[in-house]
Order: C-alpha cells, then structure tokens, then sequence
DNA sequence: CTGTATCCAGCCTGATACTG
DNA sequence: CAGTATCAGGCTGGATACAG
C-alpha cells in the first residue's frame, strides 16, 4: 500500500476532472437522485429544493456532455425532457456512493477534529484562562 | 440496484462537504502524495508542481482542521514542518482511490462523450467564441 | 414547461512582497 | 524554510427577466 502514485499524466488530468465534476455543488445531488429513474426537469427543480433554474440547466449540460446523463426532449406541448442516468452514469454512482458513505460514517470524527481544531487555534486568547489541554 | 437515496439531513451535509474538500483543486494532489509518507512543506510544494505557497498553506490547513492530516513543527533553525496523513487521512485515501480508478479507467468513453457532445451541438458558437477570445 | 440571457456579489486562485 | 498579507482577475452561483 504504498509505493506507486498516479501517473502524473494524461491520467492526473482525468481524475481532476471527474473530481471537480464532482465536488461542484450540485452535480452529485442531481447524480443521487437520477440513480433512482429518470426525472423531468421541474421535477428535479423541485426534489433538489435550493438550487436555481440556472445551475440545474448548467449541471446538466455538464453532466450531459460527459455522457453521464441522456437527455430526452418529446415536441408536446407543454414541452417535456426526461433525464435519466447512462450506464456510465450509473458507474459513477458507485464510487460517489463510496465517498459519500464515508462521509456519513466519518461525520462525526469530523466535526470532533474541526471543533478541536478551532479551539486550539484562535481563541486560545480567550480560552486562555482554562486549562485546554484535555486531548 | 435501486433502493434508497441518502437521507436529506445532516448526512446531505457531511457528504457535500467532504466532496467539496475533495473536489477543491489541490486536495486530492496532496492527499495522494502524502498517501506515501509524511513530507516537509517545500518538498510538498515542489512535488505539485504549480501549486502556489498560499494554496498549498490553505490546503493542508483545511486538512488539518478536518483531521486528515497532521502537522508537526520542529523549532530548529531553519523551521521544518512535516505533514502526514492521520488515520483518517488514510481512510480518506480509500473512497478517493475509488473515484480516481473510475476516472482512470473511464478517460476514454468521457473523452468520447464529450467530443460526440460538442460535434452535435454548436461547434460553429464554441469556434466563434473562440475567435473571439482569442483577441 | 423548459430554457436562455443578463447582471452582480462573493469566493477561489495566483502573483507578489514581506516576516520570523 | 515556512509561512502571512495584500491585491486583482476570473469563475461560480444566484436572482431576475424574457422566450419558444
């Protein structure tokens, strides 16, 4: 478990993309959510709660042009497209899915380390009077 | 294949935020690289190759804070500052490998995807964008 | 309903300069 | 060596208005 790192080549470029592809803000959410079947627009408007018009259309693209997601337009009117997850998107699935039940197992450690963080740091003026030491 | 998606509670929290610790620029550079043993902060910077002093500062104190990494000063004179993944640090190394692998392994079908993409839609504005840019 | 077009505030990043 | 401070540019994301 230790020897080789990553080619630092066309591969550091590809993990780079699929990383900040995947920590945009939105992107995993509307991943999540795909994973379940496929969804209308509005419809995913509304399940996501909070993101705008603007970035739903543009995470999609995104996601879209990757080849993550189809895109289904029926010419009725009103207009409706259907989103739905690829097989490569369903892949991807799986190791965001790894990350983030790491995420929920670790929540906790976490936070432990970020609250020990912060009070080591700056409030020792205040917290100067008492004794931090415990840890 | 279908069953649950993530709760939408604080879990929704934890996961966005370690994605967005790992989808920052540099993150993953340094977790990766620190995967190999502890370093000194100079040895780090020149490692990267093109990160700057501050972000890699930034880098590594988010990862401190969040218990990924520790830092260790040696008071001599010159300063020498070590850094190394914790526990969790190595943990983290896991789920990232994974999404790393995926991206790796699936270059090529994004690559191809995304030309399809960019074939079938507006090459003609991509190009004018370009044009314009480019002055 | 499903987008596109604008405008704008805020953050991220990098370059540069300075400190202990 | 290992940072901190500052400043400017670009990109991101959100609000709003408009269109097919």
């Amino acid at each position: 478990m230790k020897p080789k790192h990553f080619q630092v080549t066309s591969a550091c470029t590809a993990v780079n993309h699929i990383l900040a592809r995947v920590g945009d803000k939105w992107t995993v959410l509307v991943i999540n959510y795909l994973g379940n079947g496929s969804m209308r627009f509005n419809e995913l408007r509304r399940t996501i709660n909070g993101i705008s018009q603007k970035m739903l259309t543009s995470t999609l693209r995104g996601l879209e042009r990757d080849g993550f997601v189809t895109r289904t337009v029926y010419p009725t009117i009103p207009p409706r497209v259907d989103y739905a997850l690829t097989d490569l998107g369903r892949e991807l699935l799986v190791p965001v899915r790894g990350l983030a039940d790491f995420a929920i197992q670790n929540e906790q450690r976490i936070a432990n380390a970020r609250a020990r963080f912060d009070n080591a740091t700056g409030v020792a003026d205040i917290a100067a009077s008492f004794a931090e030491a415990a840890e």
